[in-house]
DNA sequence: TTTGGCTGTCATTAT
DNA sequence: CTATAATGACAGCCA
């Protein structure tokens, strides 16, 4: 115990600091045994005693923290309703089931789309689309093929097949040829014009859809011309199967600007996507082909901070014991939580987004490299001076009074004002004569550190400071740590996000784009078809019956004409496959 | 005076 | 088992 003959020291903080000791031991705490309830008691005395009734004021604020936590989890909590699956399924639900039994003409052209036609590689999605398409395409059929009959395309298969009467008759036709003559134009003639899209479920968002929901068939009907290069019977079948009983009723989405914009207003209302970041994403649509698979913001580098660990090192302990907090900077850059590198990244990617609040808020927490600091004027604001273990050389230059305060500028004032600097720890290794330094006790490493007590004669009471010392600088670090951690894991999940939204708007534009070439294709097989079928002839030169004759197109591209029964059992037949295969 | 952010500390659990 | 790391909770300080 002779540690209390040195309660004489000069500083006043040194005296009380000294006599919270002697009370912690009058209230037995005693340094013999290193018990963590009798430190919480020591802490509980020390803080009545210095902090006076302050803690009162203090009560409710635990309770005000947990409720920050909760507020601050939810807001990086965002929903994301999964309305991508209810687009699919919604235009599933929008395509009318009833459509299928009039529409002869549908079982036939589905094979021939989905096997040999389509140029894309979508998968399962691709499929699910493809089958809607199915469904739908024909509703725009009849105003395809009356586009179609509409120009003045080259005529190659002028009368070229006459065909015997009754039997099936087995006769090649050439699409190759066939498309010679339309094919062409079909894309230029088509795509301005035609965009009907069944993205029923964005019509639901859009309450201008509806009033644009007749254009196209009231333009198309209006120039019905189908009749001048049809004979009735094709042309009544048509009208019949797709005609106006059954009006499209997505032909108001149909307009290429009102698809983007479908995208961007899904995209803004189902994920709270502001309008900034709407007109952004607007931007990367109109620059980029939307087919742009490689993120630079991939999520899968995103850890990069738990690799840049280094050990603590001995080395960076200071060699004076009465500067105790001298080498407090290595000390805490020894942690092993390096952030230049990850500060860099994160200026970039979130002066990117525009991130400023969780910036700042990471950038504080580089606070382990005072240079660093320093070098940031934003963090200058941030006076707050709980690091006691500081380097008092490193504070003097920013955190010193201002002049006035040092007007009297006496020594004494300078040591009060070091003294303060100075954690409470190091008062108590100071006034416990701890002969050496806060730092070497945290950061040596144990084999060490045991040997360092062991060179020394300490009390319990010294060995007891000691090891709280570094139990507490241990933890200190540590909870440094973790809290950069927990910083830099919100902010991974933040860029998450934005990588997800962004992957989810380039897949929603690429969905539009993909059912905007299906249509295409589709309107142009199907104008094909019926050109072709129109230019059939019996032997008596009239044309055949779309109600009794269809086109059955074969695997080699060679195309049959076959009656409607045998083409229908066939049509179900394919039908059933696939969804067979999907089960 | 109130409030929010930062920091240190303790208790507890995991490694 | 001990030592240490990680983390939630709390308290205190400061702008």
């Amino acid at each position: 115990m002779g540690w209390e003959s040195h309660l004489t020291a000069a500083s006043a903080d040194i005296d009380l600091i000294d006599i919270l000791w002697r009370q912690d031991i009058d209230l037995g705490a005693g340094r013999e045994v290193f018990d963590y309830s009798h430190r919480q008691k020591e802490q509980d005395v020390e803080k009545e005693l210095r902090d006076g009734g302050e803690q009162d004021t203090w009560a409710g604020e635990g309770a005000e923290a947990l409720a920050r936590n909760l507020l601050v989890d939810g807001e990086t909590g965002e929903s994301f309703p999964a309305q991508f699956p209810a687009d699919i399924s919604s235009i599933t639900e929008a395509v009318p089931g009833e459509s299928e039994p009039p529409d002869l003409q549908n079982n036939l052209l589905s094979p021939l789309l989905t096997g040999t036609e389509s140029p894309f590689d979508l998968e399962q999605q691709w499929q699910d689309l493809m089958s809607i398409m199915e469904m739908q395409a024909m509703e725009v059929n009849t105003s395809a093929s009356e586009i179609l009959y509409n120009t003045p395309s080259g005529d190659p298969l002028s009368t070229n097949y006459s065909l015997a009467p009754n039997t099936p008759i087995n006769q090649n036709v050439s699409l190759h040829q066939a498309s010679l003559g339309g094919c062409g134009q079909d894309f230029l003639l088509f795509s301005p014009e035609v965009e009907s899209l069944p993205v029923a479920s964005s019509s639901t968002l859009l309450p201008l859809v509806p009033s644009n929901s007749t254009s196209l068939n009231s333009t198309f009907g209006s120039t019905n011309l189908t009749g001048l290069f049809f004979p009735p019977q094709l042309n009544g079948t048509a009208n019949d199967t797709a005609g106006p009983e059954l009006p499209d009723p997505l032909g108001g989405l149909l307009d290429e600007a009102m698809l983007d914009e479908i995208s961007l207003m899904d995209l803004a209302i189902e994920e709270g996507f502001n309008p900034v970041q709407a007109s952004q994403l607007e931007e990367e649509f109109d620059s980029d082909s939307g087919l742009s698979l490689d993120s630079s913001h991939s999520p899968s580098s995103l850890s990069s901070s738990e690799g840049s660990s280094s050990s603590s090192s001995s080395s960076s302990s200071s060699s004076s014991a009465s500067s105790s907090a001298s080498s407090s900077f290595s000390e805490e850059g020894a942690v092993g939580y390096s952030s230049d590198s990850e500060t860099l990244d994160l200026e970039e990617a979130e002066g990117a987004v525009g991130y400023q609040p969780e910036y700042s808020k990471f950038c504080r927490m580089s606070y382990q490299d005072p240079a660093q600091l320093s070098c940031l004027p934003y963090l200058e604001h941030v006076g707050h001076n709980h690091t006691y273990n500081m380097a008092p050389s490193a504070l003097d230059s920013a955190d010193l009074p201002p002049p006035s305060a040092l007007k009297k500028g006496s020594k004494e004032k300078q040591a009060d004002f070091l003294d303060k600097q100075m954690s409470r720890d190091e008062h108590r290794a100071r006034a416990m004569k701890i002969p050496f330094t806060n730092d070497k006790i945290i950061n040596l490493p144990v084999e060490e550190f045991n040997e360092l007590l062991s060179k020394y004669q300490l009390s319990e009471a010294q060995l007891s400071l000691i090891r709280d010392i570094r139990r507490r600088g241990k933890n200190k670090m540590a909870a440094q740590n973790c809290r950069k951690r927990k910083l830099d894991t919100i902010l991974n999940l933040e860029r998450d996000v934005e990588d997800l939204q962004r992957d989810k708007a380039r897949l929603l534009r690429e969905k539009v784009e993909f059912l905007r070439s299906l249509r295409q294709m589709k309107q142009k097989v199907q104008s094909l078809y019926q050109e072709v079928f129109g230019r059939l002839r019996d032997e008596n030169g009239r044309p055949y019956s779309p109600s009794q004759y269809a086109l059955q197109y074969a695997g080699d591209g060679s195309v049959l004409l076959i009656p409607r029964t045998m083409a229908d059992q066939q049509a179900r037949r394919q039908e059933r496959k696939p969804k067979d295969r999907r089960k």
